[in-house]
RNA sequence: GCUCCGUUCGUCUAGUGGUUAGGACGCAAGGUUUUCAUCCUUGUAGCAGGGGUUCGAUUCCCCUACGGAGUACCA
């Protein structure tokens, strides 16, 4: 890569960030870091009616939550602001204005009331309505009206647009990173809306005039933009600049049935479709709320649509940024799979420091209201932690470290509380009152000793002994439990059950 | 409808003009284990269909089917 990589992720403040967006942003993220470049965060907020309160806000925390750090931006500054495009207003009038001087674009007049009935009679006849070099000599603007007509109508303050004047029956070459090739006749396209009558550029003449302005070396963005690439490359050649690299990337699928991911399928499957719990309107459940470790839920989203060609899977921010190649994403959308993330959150439960885990573990401990030294979180943390997804079910996994059983599970002691079980506990009990020094090494070599002395099956012994302490049979090693509640816990918890077993 | 993009196990994917088409998730069966999990082993299942090109196509080309996106004074 030679000069200065500039990329961008450029959403649309109208809610909290899909996960595909995130994945935009990552991998925008990834391509800058591997390259020595920067990442831009540009909110494009020209669509005033679609504006949502905190969205803005989210994008960020989102962002940040992952790990994705921004290089100029909104927060952050920098030399090619404001990064805001309802604070660039005065800009994209500028360069409307040039595309107007020059002959390419013009200014229409028509009424979106008028521009529908318009498009409802042409469907009637089976047809498409286009505003194009075959229609919009028939229309109401400034290539069909006299001068002075049109001067007219500006000065009755009759609200127009500016539409691009795109030219017919031109081959419009473009190049994609991830497609190769593609070629649309300029005939099938029509005269894109570049200024809305309320005074606001559309989408795209912003994010042309701003990709240029703010020197935007590569365009890295989703799939749907695909069909306005066409536009977007005779922007730049109506302006005479050189067009940036352009990548379009997969879509994200909806796990089962057809189209897109929507919030309306996680909230059907029960997993959420945002990286952060989003509290306005309908709320809308989030990774991070979830339980969901930021490096398992990027690891997760970065290998959806992009491999690195190796059965490696598990990759850290560094590692991705080392072998992300914008080359090997793929070229078909990826259904998005609920089950793989989670096994991408336990293998982080695995990895991850033990401290990390033990901090938050803590905490959910003391709510339950039990206090806990943070050395016997990372115990318990460590006890556990294969056994689990995610953090909050460490505390199914330790509750009997706290609380002793208030009742003994009914199938559970069906099948393991025997005739000789009361003996047999009675006779363990007396073992441990002897062992001097109570540590799970030390405790399970005399048990072991005992049952095999008396020829007591190990099963029958455990289960049941399991059953006291447990209440249920459920847990990880026995004396691992029995060491960490400590003798006289132990002691108390077997007289209780000998009580209500008999 | 029209334009564009896409199609390898159920899912995420690797891969090559000649491979036993590889891995992961899931599922199943064994094994380890004092319970439940974890873990380990094995298994399961795929090149959308039809034409070409070729000695040979999953791989290259075309068509069809299917899927996706766009077709707004939304981004």
């Amino acid at each position: 890569m030679t000069g200065n990589v500039r990329v961008r992720f450029a959403p649309s403040p109208t809610g909290p960030l899909h996960i595909g967006g995130v994945r935009t942003a990552l991998y925008n993220y990834l391509f800058a870091r591997k390259h020595g470049g920067s990442l831009i965060l540009r909110i494009e907020d020209t669509d005033r009616s679609r504006l949502v309160e905190g969205a803005e806000q989210y994008i960020m925390e989102a962002l940040d939550w992952c790990g994705i750090i921004v290089d100029e931006g909104v927060k952050q500054g920098g030399p090619y602001g404001p990064y805001r495009q309802s604070e660039r207003g005065s800009i994209y009038n500028e360069y409307a204005e040039k595309l107007l001087e020059a002959g390419m674009a013009y200014i229409a007049f028509d009424s979106p009331e008028e521009l529908e009935i318009l498009r409802k009679s042409y469907e009637e006849k089976g047809d498409n309505f286009m505003y194009n070099a075959q229609t919009r000599e028939g229309l109401k603007n400034s290539l069909s009206l006299p001068a002075d007509g049109v001067d007219r109508l500006r000065a009755q303050m009759v609200p127009y647009v500016i539409r691009f004047k795109m030219p017919a029956g031109e081959d419009i070459e473009m190049d994609d990173r991830i497609r190769g090739r593609v070629v649309v006749n300029s005939s099938t396209l029509d005269d894109k809306i570049l200024f809305k009558s309320d005074g606001m550029p559309t989408y795209h003449l912003a994010n042309v005039v701003d990709d240029h302005l703010m020197e935007i070396t590569h365009v890295i963005r989703g799939e749907e933009w695909l069909p306005s690439l066409p536009l977007h490359v005779m922007l730049y050649r109506a302006f005479g600049w050189d067009q940036p690299s352009y990548a379009h990337l997969p879509l994200l699928l909806k796990p089962m049935g057809k189209g897109k991911l929507s919030k309306r399928d996680g909230d059907k499957m029960g997993f959420p479709v945002f990286p952060l719990y989003w509290p306005h309107g309908e709320a809308a459940r989030g990774y991070r709320e979830d339980g969901y470790f930021p490096e398992a839920f990027v690891n997760m989203l970065v290998l959806l649509g992009w491999n690195p060609g190796t059965d490696k899977e598990l990759f850290s921010m560094d590692e991705l940024i080392r072998e992300f190649s914008i080359e090997r994403v793929n070229r078909s959308g990826a259904r998005f799979d609920p089950e793989k993330a989670r096994w991408f959150n336990h293998q982080y439960m695995q990895i991850k420091a033990v401290g990390d885990i033990a901090d938050e573990y803590a905490r959910m401990v003391e709510e339950k209201g039990y206090s806990i030294k943070p050395e016997d979180a990372a115990r318990l943390v460590e006890m556990v932690r294969e056994r689990v997804d995610f953090i909050s079910e460490l505390w199914y996994q330790t509750d009997f470290f706290f609380e002793a059983p208030s009742h003994y599970d009914e199938a559970a002691v069906r099948k393991r509380w025997k005739q000789d079980s009361p003996v047999m506990m009675k006779e363990v009990r007396a073992v441990l009152e002897s062992i001097s020094s109570f540590t799970p090494a030390e405790i399970e070599e005399r048990v072991k000793n005992w049952i095999q002395e008396r020829g007591y099956g190990t099963g029958a012994v455990m289960n049941a002994f399991r059953l006291l302490i447990v209440g249920e049979l459920r847990g990880p090693h026995l004396f691992d439990i029995i060491a960490f509640i400590g003798r006289e816990e132990t002691l108390d918890r077997i007289d209780r059950g000998l009580e209500v077993l008999g």
